[in-house]
DNA sequence: CGTTGCACTGAACGGGCGTTCAGTTAAGGA
DNA sequence: TCCTTAACTGAACGCCCGTTCAGTGCAACG
């Protein structure tokens, strides 16, 4: 047998890298097999290799094109404002964006290690110029009296922790709904800035 | 062969465990052989059945031990006190003893997922127990007024993967002291808790 | 209507996997 | 000294791995 009807070219190949994806972010790089990928999209193992010359590019692509899309997206935001502002516009969208895509964000930092060395400083770069952004607003926050850190490069990586963590938790169907985690983010991140908070607050509703 | 000399089993029961938990912090439990553990432990791979009954028990042995002793630990700590001095007592724990294991940190986060359900159900219960050691701080921080929280599981789950970050970029020969690194977080921390800072206040030095 | 070429099959390649087990060696007790 | 037994070897079990490739059938083109 071959193709069935049709021209399959342009649906086979999206439809592989989405079974790797969700194969990939429910059971690790490692632990799926190519036949299994092949199961999932409806061909024969074979058949993978006219859409990506091996599994590792599979998986490569897969962070590249997220960190592609992230940069993009971040760029594409409002990020006008004083450091404040542009701090929050940074929190919501990283909370709205990562929560849109859990199975990316999880393979993103799950899957680092599988990566060979070329490909994961790639990656990595890519990642780097993700948190300088975040970094150059608290700087320009700390400059101008905005904020109060200790460290903004730690205190750039402990935010990101600590936002990238709700991905971990955060469940649609949950008790929260993505608005009110979004305040209840931003309302700890306003703190651990130092930033003056008088005037706003967010109320506790327990 | 057999042994070489002397009784082997109280020393190549922990070289074996030694070499499993290096190589699955490296390499991630799915991609790591046995042969490849019996490899660096000096012995067939046969072998390796003395001290495990298969792979998957010498995974969850690890994690299991790990979340034992991380519990133990946590409560051989002082920690008595206002709701700021126990949070204070338990981000300064939290942070020197995960960077003091670095491998076990790592393996208890990235390959939750290798484990059997049933492997799984223990570990995350274990871990949910010492969540909830952070929230009870919280909470009575939140009931007698010394901290400001919208929400006080959602602080507790930030906290913690704020402070898990650290593994990700800590180098001890790194620009910053293991002391210095505890000040900055706990001076994000403070703050981030709503606590009333007035008196402290870590100095910035960049 | 013949030809081209895309999309795919199915078998094969060499190799590694987790696990088992009969056999071997040497330490330590009787 | 003999004997038991802990510790380990080395081969084997059946199975799955990533990847390659000759062959096949269909759609579209000239």
């Amino acid at each position: 047998m071959a193709r069935k009807q049709g021209s399959h070219s342009d649906i086979t190949g999206p439809k592989v890298r989405a079974a790797a994806l969700r194969l990939f972010a429910d059971q690790g790089y490692a632990a799926v097999s190519m036949r299994q990928i092949a199961r999932d999209v409806g061909v024969q193992a074979g058949a993978l290799y006219n859409y990506t010359p091996d599994k590792q590019s599979l998986l490569f692509d897969l962070l590249k094109v997220h960190m592609d899309d992230l940069l993009l997206a971040l760029d594409t935001e409002n990020i006008d404002g004083t450091p404040l502002e542009r701090l929050e516009a940074f929190t919501r969208f990283h909370i709205r964006y990562h929560l849109g895509r859990p199975d990316q964000v999880f393979i993103s930092y799950m899957e680092l290690r599988n990566l060979t060395a070329e490909n994961f400083r790639v990656i990595e770069a890519l990642r780097r110029s993700y948190e300088d952004h975040l970094e150059r607003i608290l700087q320009d926050g700390q400059a101008d009296g905005a904020f109060h850190l200790a460290d903004t490069k730690l205190t750039t990586l402990a935010l990101i922790a600590m936002l990238t963590g709700v991905s971990n938790w955060y469940r649609a169907e949950g008790r929260l709904s993505l608005e009110r985690v979004n305040e209840i983010y931003w309302d700890i991140v306003c703190k651990a800035v130092g930033a003056d908070t008088s005037g706003r607050g967010v109320q506790a509703a327990q």
